[in-house]
RNA sequence: UCCUGGGUAGCUCAAUGGUAGAGCGGGUGGCUGUUAACCACCAGGUUGCAGGUUCGAAUCCUGCCCCAGGAGCCA
C-alpha cells in the first residue's frame, strides 16, 4: 500500500512544475521532487553511457551531484559543461546508490549559461597555494576553502550584530572621513581633491589645505572610538562595525591597509565591566559560529588546521587569565627563555612575550590590563598610581593581540593634561573634551580587529585570505 | 621599513657551470555509477627584468622588480 501510494506520489510530482531551489535546499527536499538548480561547475566525471557533474552554488560547502545518462542531452552541449561553467540543471531528486551523497538529481534538461574554456580556466580540481589564489581573487571565491571562509565570515558578521542587539546596544555609524588623527601615531590615508600635480600654495609657499574639499585636510578614519564616545554619552551602550584604514607599511600576515572594526563603547562600564563584556562577546559569537557553521568548520579542521575545532571549544567555556602589566613583566622575567628583547618594566610587551603568555604560561585567552601610561593613547584612564592606565589588550594564541582597549579618562582635567603631555593639539579635541565638560561619566570600550577573529575561527594564516579583496601596501588589484 | 628565504611549463616543484625535466592541469583516445577517478599518447618554456663574468649561465656577480616568512607598527 505504502509503496503503491509512494509510486503514485512520484509519478504526480514527475508533472510538476520544478520548485527552483539552491543546493542547501535541496538536500533538504523529499526524494521524488523535481528542481532547477543554478551553480557554477565543480568537475565533470564521465563514465560510459553516463556523467556525473559536481554542482556547486555556495549555499553550503557540499556540492549537489548530477546524474546526467546518455543521450538526455545533446553530446555537443555535455562537453561544454567543464570546471568553472554556469548551468542551470532540472531533473528529479533521487535516493542516490553510491555513497559519498545521500541525495543526487537525475538530470531531465540542462541550461548553459556561460561556458568557462577549460584550457585558460585558473581553477583547477586539486588544490592551489593560497599565494597563487591570491592574483585571482575574483575566482578563488568559487573554491572549497574561499566559500567556506566567507560563509563564516558573514555568519560571523551577523553573531557580532546579534550579540550587541539582545543586550540594547545601538548601531552607530561613524564617519569614514575625519579630520582628526584619532591615536596620535599611525599613518593615515590622505583625503584630498586638490590636484596633486599643482596644488594651491599659501604666500610662505606650503599647501593651502584650506582649499581643499572640506577646507581642512582630512583621512580616512583609523578607529570610530571618539565619535563612538559622543553617542555612548547619549546612548548609553553602542557599538560600531565599520572599515578602517591604516597608511603603515605593514608586511605581514596580520596586517592590512583596510579591515573592519567592531568598537563597542559603554557609559558607566568600568575596565572590570569592559572586560567581562569583551570575553562575553567573544565567547558568543565563537560559540554562534561553531552552532551555525558546521561543516565549514569541519572543513577547517580537516584540511587547514586540526586544533581549531578543540581550541574553539575551549575557548567558548574556559575562563580567560586576567593578569595586570605589571604582573606579565614578572612571568616573563621569571621564564627560562632567551628573549631576543629582555622583559623590562615600562617597555611594551613583544610579540614574543604576548605569544609566551597566551601560548605557553596560560594556553588560553590572556587579558593583560593596567600598562604604563606612556607606552599607550592619551584617552585611557590614569590608575590613582600615577604610572599606569586602565588599558586592557585580549592576547589569544596564534593571532596575538586580538582586542584593544580600555576605560576611557573621563575627568577633565586629567583628560587635558594628558592631550598636552602627549604633544597634541588640544584645539583639536574640543568637541572630546566638551563630553567631559557636559555631563561626564566614567565610560569604556574596546576594539575587536574583524578579520583578526576570522582568522583565529577559522585557522587560516593569512589575514589577505579572510577578507574578499586584501588592500596591502602595493597592491589594490581588483 | 629592516632581516631571511624564494621567483624555472597554466599550477606545485626538480635540474648545484655542460642537451631545461616530473607530477598535476589541458587536448586526443580507451575503460569504468564516478567521488582529488583510472590507463595510453600529445601539446606546453624569453628559467622575474636589465647588465656583467665565462668557450658555455636556470646555476656565478651587480642593480632593480615581485612574492612569502620573521621583526617593528597595530586590530
Amino acid at each position: 500500500m505504502k509503496q503503491a501510494h509512494r509510486e503514485r506520489f512520484q509519478v504526480k510530482c514527475s508533472h510538476m512544475e520544478p520548485k527552483l531551489v539552491c543546493v542547501k535546499q535541496a538536500y533538504q527536499m523529499p526524494v521524488g521532487s523535481r528542481l532547477t538548480v543554478r551553480g557554477w561547475v565543480r568537475s565533470r566525471r564521465d563514465s560510459k553511457g553516463i556523467s556525473f557533474i559536481e554542482l556547486n552554488d555556495g549555499s553550503r560547502f557540499k556540492s549537489l551531484q548530477l546524474v546526467v545518462n546518455e543521450g538526455v542531452i545533446p553530446e555537443e552541449l555535455l562537453k561544454r559543461i567543464t570546471t568553472g561553467a554556469c548551468i542551470a540543471a532540472t531533473g528529479e531528486l533521487v535516493e542516490s546508490p553510491a555513497p559519498g551523497q545521500p541525495v543526487e538529481l537525475r538530470v531531465e534538461h540542462i541550461h548553459l549559461y556561460g561556458e568557462a574554456d577549460p584550457a585558460t580556466y585558473p581553477m583547477q580540481k586539486k588544490g592551489h597555494s593560497f599565494e597563487f589564489l591570491r592574483e585571482i581573487a575574483h575566482l578563488r571565491v568559487r573554491g572549497n576553502t574561499f566559500g567556506a571562509v566567507f560563509r563564516v565570515r558573514n555568519t560571523l558578521a551577523y553573531a557580532i550584530h546579534k550579540f550587541f542587539q539582545e543586550r540594547d546596544f545601538l548601531y552607530v555609524h561613524t564617519p569614514i572621513i575625519t579630520p582628526s588623527d584619532c591615536e596620535g601615531a599611525g599613518a593615515l590615508f590622505r583625503v584630498t581633491t586638490l590636484d596633486l600635480e599643482n596644488p594651491p600654495r599659501t604666500p610662505d609657499g606650503r599647501i593651502d589645505w584650506s582649499q581643499d574639499f572640506f577646507g581642512r585636510p582630512t583621512y580616512l578614519t583609523v578607529s570610530g572610538q571618539l565619535e563612538a564616545e559622543v553617542f555612548a554619552l547619549a546612548f548609553g551602550k553602542v557599538y560600531t562595525f565599520g572599515p578602517t584604514f591604516r597608511a603603515e607599511n605593514s608586511n605581514t600576515p596580520r596586517h592590512l591597509a583596510e579591515f573592519w572594526m567592531v568598537e563597542p563603547e559603554m557609559a558607566f562600564y568600568e575596565l572590570p565591566d569592559n572586560m567581562r563584556l569583551a570575553e562575553e562577546f567573544l565567547k558568543y559569537i565563537i560559540q554562534y559560529v561553531l552552532d551555525n557553521c558546521r561543516e565549514d568548520m569541519e572543513f577547517f579542521h580537516q584540511r587547514i588546521d586540526n586544533t581549531v575545532l578543540s581550541t574553539l571549544e575551549h575557548v567558548a567555556t574556559a575562563s580567560f587569565e586576567h593578569i595586570t602589566y605589571t604582573e606579565a613583566i614578572q612571568i616573563l622575567q621569571k621564564a627560562e627563555r632567551d628573549w631576543e628583547f629582555p622583559p623590562v618594566w615600562g617597555n611594551d610587551l613583544q610579540t614574543e612575550h604576548e605569544r609566551y603568555l597566551t601560548e605557553e604560561a596560560f594556553k588560553k585567552p590572556v587579558i593583560v590590563t593596567d600598562y604604563p601610561k606612556e607606552i599607550k593613547a592619551f584617552y585611557m584612564r590614569l590608575n590613582d598610581d600615577g604610572r599606569t592606565v586602565r588599558a586592557m589588550d585580549v592576547l589569544v594564541p596564534r593571532v596575538g593581540e586580538i582586542i584593544g582597549g580600555s576605560q576611557r579618562e573621563e575627568r577633565y582635567d586629567v583628560l587635558l593634561q594628558r592631550i598636552r603631555e602627549s604633544g597634541l593639539n588640544e584645539q583639536d579635541y574640543w568637541w572630546y573634551l566638551d563630553l567631559r565638560k557636559y555631563g561626564s561619566a566614567p565610560h569604556s570600550g574596546f576594539g575587536l580587529g574583524f578579520e583578526r577573529m576570522l582568522m583565529y575561527i577559522t585557522g587560516m594564516k593569512n589575514i589577505r585570505d579572510v577578507i574578499p579583496f586584501p588592500r596591502t601596501p602595493g597592491n589594490a588589484e581588483f
